[in-house]
DNA sequence: AGCTATTTATAAAC
DNA sequence: TGTTTATAAATAGCT
């Protein structure tokens, strides 16, 4: 609009561009402000620049907030208040859930029955029931998979015990513990020496009790294992 | 700004501040479009007239509320986005509790088992055993109230059986099935007549079983009975 | 709504 | 960013 008619498309010279977008944001708002004072509007500008800067103008004696409230409830395609709303409702919903599980979980932990009729008490029984025969089928399950594999430690070990003691008894000259062996061992977790827990497991496991000692101090006794955490074991019964 | 300067007052005139207020409006309107045109920049315009209308303006490829959006989260001091933004935290929450009270309720019927560790199973198998006591001696508790209360029934219905037996065999000239002993009945739910769920919990009650039947249609042979329910008591063995 | 005399905004220069 | 200035645009008052 001076020196020159330009064309209405974008300014290409970055410098350009934000001289003329200051220059012509205090223009917009300029004429905000006498259209306000003359008119007697209220108007609210919000702008962002193509750097993400924000700029806003506001008409004196109201707030954006004040404006963009009134605009929401003007047009219907509500920007907030009605999504503000549905969440409110959602979150009542949601803690009401909450509520009723929390309540059956304390009923399924058998406090809180009064408000149950008879019914619903045989019900809950009945139900408890099935479920306490999965939970111990499950366990059992688990207990069958923990003894399987602590079977196979058990067999492992005495076969290296009997070995040995064969050894102690007629010695053989080239018995050795070999790298097949460890590796065995270490598949069925005996090199391992962080499960601790396996041990009193084995002391329960039938007539013929074994303790595996795990002793890191003492390692004299079985050079054969080489390489390894030291591992002593000692049969009892 | 032509034929003549103006002040930037408000102009007193309805009409001509109308007529201003849309010239001047369009004029705002085409500078903001320009500016998002030569500056690539997003302008939002909403304006409130005199007379409450509202306009607005909004650069293509954004709506206003994303505006607004933008706008609140960079203006920290709105207190509304902070609320709306807390209030999705409390839904997410709130929400994830749900999921899990639901995962603890399927372990407690017995379902997704899976996902517990051996010793969580031993405890949770614990944990229903004492619940399923828990319910089942309420259960036993409400059976046992029940029971009490229909025993009461019964042994009433023995006495009435009894007496009338009794006139049956040598007849009593003023027998009366009086006012004290209605009252008495409909103590015991006898005189009330929709509860029939009852009548199958007697007959499984002991080896003396009873069948009350009722038959409104039958009311000649207790007319001592005067002013109720009819009443027809059949006895069975 | 148009018209247009005039004011105002602003592009390009520094 | 601020100033200048020639010129484009906006618009007040009128119809």
């Amino acid at each position: 609009m001076a020196r020159g008619k330009i064309q209405i498309k974008r300014i290409e010279n970055t410098t350009n561009r934000q001289v003329t977008y200051s220059k012509r944001r205090n223009g917009l708002f300029k004429k905000a402000e006498e259209l306000t004072v003359l008119c007697d509007a209220k108007v609210s500008i919000i702008m962002i620049s193509s750097t993400q800067k924000i700029h806003e103008y506001i008409s004196p004696g109201i707030t954006t907030k004040q404006v963009v409230d009134l605009y929401q409830k003007a047009s219907n395609t509500d920007v907030w208040s009605k999504q503000y709303e549905r969440m409110e409702e959602t979150l009542r919903k949601v803690k009401e859930m909450n509520k009723r599980l929390r309540t059956e979980i304390r009923q399924r932990m058998g406090e809180c029955l009064n408000d149950l009729s008879f019914e619903e008490l045989r019900g809950l029984e009945q139900d408890m029931d099935n479920a306490v025969t999965a939970i111990r089928a499950r366990k059992y399950k688990a207990i069958g998979s923990r003894t399987d594999t602590l079977r196979k430690k058990v067999r492992n070990v005495e076969e290296i015990y009997r070995k040995l003691n064969q050894e102690l008894v007629s010695p053989q000259p080239h018995f050795e513990y070999n790298r097949e062996a460890r590796e065995e061992d270490r598949h069925y977790g005996l090199v391992d020496n962080n499960n601790s827990g396996d041990y009193e497991s084995v002391i329960a496991l039938g007539p013929r009790v074994f303790a595996l000692h795990l002793n890191p101090n003492q390692s004299a006794n079985m050079q054969t294992c080489a390489g390894g955490s030291d591992l002593t074991y000692t049969l009892m019964n």
